[in-house]
DNA sequence: CATGAATGAGGTTTCATTCAT
DNA sequence: GATGAATGAAACCTCATTCAT
């Protein structure tokens, strides 16, 4: 388009490896890692099979730097959650679940990325190790301690919420597991899901009815 | 070639196809589908790859048959549970839970079969169809009628868990992808977590605190 | 030819191997081992490529086994050499170097095999191990008994034969490695050099001229 | 462009050959020719896989003048030593001998050449009619004249060592390709070879023990 | 002149599938 | 029915070569 675009090739070295990421990540997503062909993932960059290995020396290297990518902006937004807490602790986890409700539930990319994880921990043991230490370890100590705030300011009742704040986040993974199995054959309505979901949430944590 | 072979090789014959979807469940669930070998198979069955051909006539039909295989036996639990209820709701549903707790999370081989459904439904789309309509769908169904009776008895409040027994459910889902990708680095208490998922739910339904 | 060869695959277990090293042999010896191709190896043995792989598991390991293979007959002549010495200690120099000629010259496949060795033991050290250890060094210990025993005898003079039996040798060598590279063009008169080679020999160890 | 730079770069520009044919022959030697990756050899010479098709338009043509390179420092000292000979032919054998065992013998730079022509000789014909025309035939001949003065002189009975000078040269590549092959392992006493040698030599060739 | 990103042909290796026994 | 030798279509990966800068 621009008059940077003179020949068959292109000096993009620094575009490059987002964007072969980027592609990579739709087919892995779509057809796991050992059905991925690393033709299709260069077809789908724009580029041939060989440019890949000038930026990521295997397959395997390639997964790992896919998945690292994708989970990256989880991971800021959980780092980003940590600062001290203020305010309703129930309009905390609102406004966090709505954030988790867009990004992994809503968005397919989210969506796919949690399938990935799950379909492959199995061979990179390294990606849930990644996962945990970045992202669901992180998110589950800040719930505890925003479940934990909520009671200290008289807010929640004390329950079990508080050893095991996975039961308040469940729900998430069901809707994405859902709407990524079932989704299109019976889809889920989101907006009612996420506003049942905070409402047993209330019920479940808030010291009065 | 004699006949006193035959006898033992007739009773091998009627229990082939059940070893051989044994040892390939094993290793679906270890690799993926992509990534199982039929030589690996073989060999966990005791037998040689050309005899697999005997039964299936391709990796894929293999695939599909194992999954067929492992679902039957959550199909019969859930039909089993469709019964007319009595008694307390809440029992019924701490019953239901202890059998999904003990065949999805503890169990290992239901923890894979969860993992394989999510890793490759996006191959096989038969695969979430089958989960949906006989295992998934009647399970939500039926959830949906014990809260309703519930509520029907006084027992439970009218909630949204009527529209959306998926939440009810759902730490189930959790608890078993949390054991199946971090459960050798990070385990998870399953009996204090079933007590405190039972126990968020009592106070999610309950009529009374 | 027989009625063996009753279909497209024929089952030759036994003999399948033996075969793929011989093709290997002359493609290896041809190329070198790097720009052997696996697809002319299965050619020449008329098989294809993925064959090769049921009997041996990677390219280098056919090499290895090539090499040992070519080998061997090497060193059964070498070991039957180390008989007790008897008679004239030049007549049994003479019938060994006789033997060599024939083999290790006068043979193109002999010729090739030292030049193999040569040539890729940069890349394969356990290749000139093997060959010193079961070839040249017993070679070379079995031609210093002979002029011991010669010399005890007082057929021959004590000389430096004795520490260095490389030198009666180095013509086989030399005779090898020049019909290799230059046979073609300027061929060697391999009788007259051998008649040569062992009046030399006589003239320097013979204890009169 | 600015003139300070343009002297260093022209400087480096006439260099720029000979390194990269030293690199390239270490390369070679190391690797042999299918082996060996243009990478590499950029690498050893400090440039970029692209600034060798400046200089030489394909592998093969570096290849080739890569041996030419290495050749011609032999090919010199041959055709220097085809003067008319005088004083003790042993003497002048000597002289020539040291020579060459200091540089295809104990330098390694000339056990790999003798050792590069011997592996691709066969992909690279060229090499051995080079190699026989301006060192190999000459050293021959030369020692031809140098026997054939011996004799005419009365030094040297007359004997095969006419006929085939190939003999007396024999222990030179016999003592190459042993340290090549199995320098490390068993190492060769050089001093105590050579010496060896040459009252081998002596005593096939003298008129008088 | 020198670079190095990009290419793509070609190599090794894997493995589902076939079929003669 | 059971076997396992053989197949051959891909897949991953390498690297000599090109060419815009």
């Amino acid at each position: 388009m621009s008059d940077g675009r003179s020949g068959r090739r292109q000096r993009r070295k620094e575009e490059r490896p987002g964007e072969i990421l980027e592609a990579a990540f739709e087919e892995f997503a779509l057809n796991g890692f050992a059905a991925t062909r690393l033709d299709d993932v260069a077809a789908r960059a724009g580029i041939t099979k060989g440019t890949i290995y000038v930026y990521f020396p295997s397959k395997e290297e390639l997964f790992i730097a896919t998945f690292k990518e994708m989970v990256r902006p989880m991971m800021e937004h959980i780092r980003a959650l940590t600062a001290a807490p203020e305010g309703s602790a129930l309009e905390i986890l609102r406004t966090h679940f709505r954030f988790v409700y867009d990004r992994m539930v809503a968005d397919r990319r989210g969506r796919e990325l949690l399938r990935m994880l799950m379909a492959e921990a199995g061979r990179f043991p390294g990606l849930a190790d990644r996962w945990h230490d970045e992202v669901i370890g992180p998110a589950i100590e800040t719930m505890r301690a925003v479940v934990r705030y909520g009671v200290a300011r008289g807010e929640f009742r004390p329950t079990v919420a508080e050893v095991f704040p996975h039961l308040l986040f469940s729900p998430v993974l069901t809707a994405s597991t859902w709407c990524s199995l079932f989704g299109d054959a019976h889809p889920l309505d989101l907006a009612g899901y996420y506003e049942a979901h905070l409402e047993m949430l209330a019920r479940a944590l808030c010291a009065e009815a």
